[in-house]
DNA sequence: GACCCTCGTTTGGTACTACCATTGATAAGA
DNA sequence: TCTTATCAATGGTAGTACCAAACGAGGGTC
């Protein structure tokens, strides 16, 4: 491929900038494809006529937005990268940690969008996946109820859990939000595990949920979710003299 | 103050990526806060052990991330800033150019949110945000009037009722999706003003909305935001035998 | 013939140097 | 006092040299 016909001398003020644009450009237009191998930074600091490190310093940004990755070695070099939902989940968090938004604004849009997912799965999963769904909430009840269950397993079964009935929605963007917020409210929902009640009770309340959901009964499973999003917001509130509570939320 | 007590040399694999957590990790520990200044880059330089090349791809990554912005001249430098929602809209407007993901997810995704915010405003925003959203609404619908209407001025005082919207929840994190939403659907949206028909009863369903949501009838305020969707959603259908629909909504 | 080792080439990763451009402060001069 | 020239700090760029990892080709060994 000729490079050069591709990419022209950067001109504005910062010129590793103007050479990420460029090269995100030519990505985003499709001139590369998820797998292509961009030309090794040499070559294009022959393209772009400007030293190695303007190239390296564009590649760095182009990377942290997830378009692309760096092997070394021979044969190595940048290639393109489909953008992956984490990279929009990371800006999410970095921005919830850095404007210190609260629980409780996590929790009522949490809620809103978990409303919207269950009436979308109940119209749109087939039979399958509600069954499949509902004997998930079954194991995460019952791996609960073992003596000394591995609470950060469990865990994991309830994130997965989240994940699949977002998937139900055939709607991408929903499963893009779910993953952001799991990340975002991630070490909150772990510490509030600790508590065996709560666990408990967002086992029980997860089963209900899916069983309506199975059954095609929108309201009903509604009903769970909202009075799941209750008890979370009366734990929260419960803990609220603690000192740490807000620290606890991000790590 | 003294950054070699808060920095030590990388040791990970790739050094600029240390490099660039260690001060992220400091930022978000608050050991500096908005407005201040980082080291310079041959402080950084010395206090790392690394070359110049590594502190520069590293602070470059922070700046792409919204966490800096880097000034020059005497005096310059890099400065904490505080992370804006434009870098999750921007983010999330890349993933979205990327998987291609297809207007109608777009439009149920806002549906929903719109729903929520409505009925979080209702009972959350005072007297006096109701009446200047009715007026606001009021204005957009008088502005369309005109013989001659200014498109581009219309649209924007759309999308500013939007954002008005979502302030009244109280809740930022809806107000940041919302924001992000406008920039993925924005070229869209555009692209539809273009049709009289169209704009025409999206403001009248505006004003509507504002109505009832002023009044404090949620049922009927969402009834008027889920027929918009309606209407957008038929509109969208309508143009789809053209061959440029898909790359009409991206730009 | 199949396997393994070695060595060389490619490519990103790092260090260092030198110099430029911009910017603000400071000193000199009118 | 105001203006102007100078200077120093700092980011921006170029270039070089070398290191380290990874892969391939070739040759050797079993």
């Amino acid at each position: 491929m000729n490079v050069d016909s591709i990419f022209t001398p950067p001109t504005a003020g910062r010129a590793s900038e103007d050479v990420a644009l460029q090269i995100e450009a030519a990505i985003v237009d499709e001139k590369f494809n998820p797998g292509d191998r961009l030309p090794s930074e040499r070559e294009l600091q022959a393209a772009f006529g400007t030293g190695r490190g303007v190239i390296r310093e564009a590649l760095h940004v182009l990377k942290q937005k997830g378009l692309i990755e760096v092997k070394k070695g021979a044969r190595g070099g940048s290639f393109v990268r489909k953008v992956k939902a984490t990279e929009v989940s990371d800006a999410l968090a970095l921005f919830l940690k850095l404007n210190e938004i609260q629980a409780e604004h996590l929790i009522e849009f949490r809620e809103s969008i978990d409303r919207a997912i269950t009436l979308l799965a109940i119209g749109r999963a087939d039979e399958d996946e509600k069954r499949q769904l509902l004997e998930a909430t079954e194991k995460l009840e019952a791996a609960l109820k073992e003596s000394n269950p591995d609470l950060v397993a469990v865990w994991e079964m309830d994130r997965e859990l989240n994940l699949r009935l977002a998937r139900m929605t055939r709607n991408p963007i929903l499963e893009l939000i779910m993953h952001a917020m799991q990340i975002g409210l991630s070490s909150y929902d772990h510490a509030l595990y600790d508590d065996e009640d709560y666990r408990n009770r967002t086992a029980g309340n997860w089963r209900k949920t899916a069983l309506y959901i199975a059954r095609g009964e929108p309201t009903k499973a509604l009903a769970y979710i909202s009075y799941h999003y209750l008890m979370l917001q009366a734990c929260l509130e419960e803990k609220n003299g603690a000192p740490e509570t807000k620290s606890a939320i991000f790590e």
